[in-house]
DNA sequence: GGGGGAATATACCGAATGGTATATTTCTGA
DNA sequence: TCAGAAATATACCATTCGGTATATTCCCCC
């Protein structure tokens, strides 16, 4: 509704990208305040404890990043289009990544470890989802005929995962885009396997 | 030497478990010297801050990781038998991988961000020696038959670092082990790439 | 244009942090 | 064996942490 909501979002938004950037123990709540010109006051005034505002704020990194997946894929029919361009989105949208403090789904899985079991959970239903998904988009490219009906979709959506972030972690690590375009490439290469036949 | 040098090795062999389990920033000095029956005075006479001793701890991990792989290799003689067994010593460890608290590479990478410049300088001269490693194995397997000559060693050894990183993740926030092996068979798929003729 | 409730600021809490100066214990070599 | 040095313990420092009770300001509706 009024302001309240407006400021409640925009704390979330905030936050969101120094969450990412400096973890989630690094973070606090006067670094918050501080960086968005508000006291820790005002903060709990929209926020139970340090926990739900994270949570609030992993769920916005993810919005932004289903949003963008959507966007890119949108423009494209087939499956295996939309495969290839689901990948790629990743190595155009890599220096916005770094900026932002680099992949959510990553830093969050390392850093919500056991210790933060409210995170962790968030982490483990983002991770399964986007595999859902990956199967989901095989699975109908079989159909469609577009992809060998022997294909492991199973694998494919692990690979594929397993691809992106070590490609994300690889490449903001060393500090070269290389690694992200070639983890891509290596996806690239997965999904032809799938559709040409090979023994 | 005597006495103190022991001291010295098993406050870092304990402390690279800890660290690895908590992640730097959790860890607390407090938290080392009462988990080791020491005290912090008795450790900082050991090490300079918390950084010094993170960064022993960090290789001292890495050299641990570095053992297993190295035992793995060595009862195996072609180079497409030691690029296989490469990839399969991460599952066959993965259980004590998670026992200590992941794979200290993925771990300090995400966690030494920008903030411990130090951290993040040991992660990324591990991350290329493991990138040139393999990169020589690929080229060793072209010299003596096993491995086509036009096969791309930089991909592949992009792709299998970040396969076994990206595996570890999945396995480990899932919580299932079947993400780590389907990273791996990944892998195997890849390394069969490299010596059958495929277009 | 106020009155009232919502939104924010202020000031503080106890606990924990990394680190240190100094006292005490333990080990070693002559 | 025992003196001196090396290793460890004790007690403390200033600062920061997440969080809160209360005071103050702001905004919306009658």
């Amino acid at each position: 509704m009024g302001k309240a909501e407006d400021t409640r979002q925009s704390i979330i938004e905030q936050a969101a990208v120094i969450f990412n950037k400096n973890g989630y123990q690094r973070t606090s709540m006067s670094m918050l305040s501080n960086a968005m010109g508000l006291t820790k006051g005002a903060i709990y005034g929209h926020f139970t404890d340090k926990d739900a505002l994270a949570v609030e704020a992993f769920r916005f990194s993810i919005s932004q990043v289903s949003r963008r997946v959507g966007e890119s894929l949108s423009s494209h029919g087939g499956v295996l289009d939309k495969l290839h361009a689901f990948a790629r989105t990743f190595v155009d949208f890599f220096e916005d990544t770094v900026r932002e403090g680099g992949c959510p789904i990553l830093n969050t899985a390392v850093d919500a470890d056991d210790a933060h079991p409210l995170l962790h959970g968030e982490v483990r239903r983002v991770l399964t989802a986007w595999e859902g998904r990956l199967v989901a988009m095989v699975n109908a490219g079989k159909e469609n005929g577009e992809i060998r009906p022997d294909a492991d979709s199973e694998l494919f959506a692990t690979t594929f995962i397993a691809l992106v972030e070590g490609g994300i972690l690889l490449a903001k690590t060393v500090g070269d885009r290389k690694y992200m375009e070639r983890s891509v490439e290596g996806i690239d290469l997965l999904i032809n396997q799938m559709t040409t036949v090979t023994d």
